[in-house]
DNA sequence: CGTCTTTTTGAACGTTCTCAAGGGATGTGG
DNA sequence: CCACATCCCTTGAGAACGTTCAAAAAGACG
């Protein structure tokens, strides 16, 4: 909502090393082993911090930093010249921001903290050093970028097939699953602020509607999504509901 | 629509060497260097044919191998369990098929060819191996992976936020656009058979409701979208109506 | 306490869906 | 060559889902 800053967030020189990375108390994440852990540590340069509601890229910008998410949560948007805006993406701790910019120079999308965050800070012209020095980093990169993809297309089937009600939950589930991933949420509740708005920009409906479907999953005791948190009383019946396949295996994500 | 066959195709003994692949001809694609195109050629298997309907992979299967289309065009759909289905993008020459389950093993959607295919085939588990030996290929097959997600977002955009007549323009607006990068529609005319079943379950509308749209685009002079064409008159109005920035400036793909 | 943002509710309207049926093209077997 | 099946396209009409407009209530913040 705010102002732009790429270099919004101060980097304080603490070279905090890497050994104390918070991810590393993350059960949901791959550890990179020792050597690799070297190599990212040469690459880093600081941490960044952004309080809710600033942008960390902006749409269309050209931005000098990469990230990678130590810790809350971010959403990533796409504007339309005419105002209307569509929520592409939520991201969470390890998952890495700008990989479409280090590739192409600008950004085809906004990000934006959804809570406080702190961020992993790289320097855009060396992603290319980065990658190409280490095998391992550049499969790790890829298989971020396969996943970021097929969380995509979950969302696209969300938004091509389901009803609102089916689209609320999948959603829902979507977060509460992914939080739970990456250490929070350990019980099924996710305490997070998302606006009706910022919901209704995600599943491309009213914000009128989006209240309603709301208070529906609320009744049916589906999902209670208030204003900072989101609870599933019974995940299994709330997937079912959506209509998503529960085979989908997942397996522990690696981290940069 | 058919049988599945993940070795359905034939694979020929015929080495048909690198030197003669038929995407050196593409002038929308950037050409590997000479010593990249060996490394390439060494982890090649063949080439295998698929006809319009035919499954190249199965929702949920573990193949063997990962392709990279050399001609024609492929749909990738999912299927939920009670039958509905989306398709999720189309693929186009110079795209690398399998990428995901090449990481996670298990295909998370199904691949369809829309035309008759040629492929180029590639051992899923020598796929480690590629990437690590050649710092380049890893780069390059990020970069394919991460504007895939690129396009997946603007079908989310579209999804989300484009009413029926919108979407029909963008998605035509994507298809000739891509098929004139790879070679294909060079007056802005691609001959190519889709049902009206098939952008129906790509635009998440019904079929009714897409036939309709279809006449309303055609009155229009839009888009002119026959059983086996897509014609667009003036791709910029077209652009303009459905609310695509024209500024985002294409970069040569790589391809693998 | 006043202002701003967010949530909630009502009501009319519109887009899109479902159901239903008919027509055209293509292919197959008798 | 005709009968029949299949697949796809087309049209009509009523119903459902979701949107828009409008206004008020409820929180958040200084």
């Amino acid at each position: 909502m705010q102002q732009n800053s790429d270099n919004g967030g101060a980097y304080p020189e603490s070279q905090l090393r890497c050994e104390a990375c918070p991810l590393i108390a993350c059960d949901g994440l791959r550890q990179p082993p020792a050597d690799l852990r070297h190599w990212i540590a040469a690459f880093r340069q600081g941490e960044a911090r952004f309080v809710r509601g600033e942008q960390v890229f902006d749409q269309g910008s050209r931005p000098k930093h990469l990230y990678t998410v130590l810790s809350g949560v971010l959403m990533r948007t796409r504007l339309l010249e005419d105002g209307r805006r569509q929520v592409i993406n939520f991201m969470f701790p390890g998952d890495f921001l700008g990989l479409q910019a280090a590739l192409d120079g600008e950004m085809s999308h906004a990000v934006e903290a959804v809570t406080s965050v702190t961020l992993c800070v790289f320097a855009r012209d060396r992603f290319f050093d980065m990658v190409a020095s280490q095998p391992r980093l550049a499969f790790d990169m890829t298989w971020l970028a396969a996943h970021e993809e097929a969380a995509l297309e979950e969302h696209i089937v969300s938004l091509g097939q389901r009803n609102a009600r089916e689209r609320m939950a999948a959603l829902a589930v979507f977060l509460v699953q992914r939080a739970h991933d990456t250490g929070l949420a350990p019980d099924g509740v996710l305490t997070i602020t998302v606006t009706q708005g910022q919901i209704a920009d995600m599943l491309g409906l009213s914000l009128v509607h989006t209240n309603r479907t709301l208070q529906a999953l609320r009744r049916l005791q589906l999902v209670d999504w208030t204003v900072n948190s989101i609870s599933i009383p019974d995940l299994e019946s709330a997937r079912q509901f959506a209509g998503i396949d529960s085979n989908s295996f997942r397996l522990p994500r690696p981290y940069i």
